[in-house]
DNA sequence: CTTACTGCAAACTCTTTGCAGTGCG
DNA sequence: CGCACTGCAAAGAGTTTGCAGTAAG
């Protein structure tokens, strides 16, 4: 998946979205922070470069990038949706206390998630997986 | 952990919990059918025995297993919360179109889980893995 | 009798949509 | 100009809580 600014823009010119000001704002932030964010944690990012953008814009913006499958939706412990680019999901240890979120790669684990999927006979597009716990501070 | 319904009782008991008609059938129902229930899926089920359980009741009863450790809350794809017994979560392949959970073990990935957690300095208490994509049939 | 349990209805929280005005192409 | 974009406010959807009556211990 290529995930630049100028890609994004594309796909969704050949699909009749136009640009504009804000969406553009909007999607160069989250493309720049990258992580775990809800719409309200990117909503305060953005409106640090134009103050005028509102929920409802993030929203939509977020549900485009979904739809064009440029972005993740997640539901983690919380009851927000998170938000995550396709290109660098990685697993999660999530802190039970603080929450904090530890990434992680694991090819192995990888490697078996297709082993299953095979013997399931089962085609794979994403996946979610997340280690709940303490970490080393409030364990 | 050890899931039956006197040991259930027992815990619920020591701490001033009491007994009663209604939460014992959603207990008995929750711990027969396993899974991973919504609660108006429980909801439903526990109807058949007592029509007169209301949505608020299986909730309740529901939290409370959960705040004792004795259920896990998660959040699929979809807005509804579920429900699934401590002792049986497995990993989850989700398909996309027909929403089948097949549920899955790999000793393999619990062990790489260890693992990496050890590296983080990490106290594992639970986890969730859940790969999504298309089933044999949806493919 | 005291305190927990239950159902109802209402309050909450987050998400989604209708509408009227704005602005890209 | 036509149609997409935006913000507001209101509607939805699921979850949570206050209250008054009921029932367990």
């Amino acid at each position: 998946m290529n995930l630049t600014f100028e890609s994004i823009q594309k796909a969704f010119l050949e699909k009749g979205v136009r640009h504009s000001k804000k969406r553009d704002i909007i999607i160069e932030v989250f493309l720049k922070m990258g992580g775990h964010l809800t719409i309200e944690e990117l909503l305060e990012k953005v409106k640090k470069v134009d103050s005028g953008i509102g929920y409802v814009t993030v929203y939509r913006t977020l549900k485009l990038l979904k739809d064009f499958g440029f972005a993740h939706q997640w539901q983690f412990g919380d009851k927000h949706s998170r938000f995550e680019k396709v290109a660098e999901h990685h697993d999660h240890l999530i802190c039970l206390k603080c929450h904090k979120i530890i990434e992680f790669e694991e090819h192995s684990i990888e490697k078996l998630q297709e082993k299953v999927a095979k013997n399931n006979r089962f085609r794979i597009v994403s996946h979610l997986h997340e280690i709940y716990g303490y970490c080393s501070k409030c364990s």
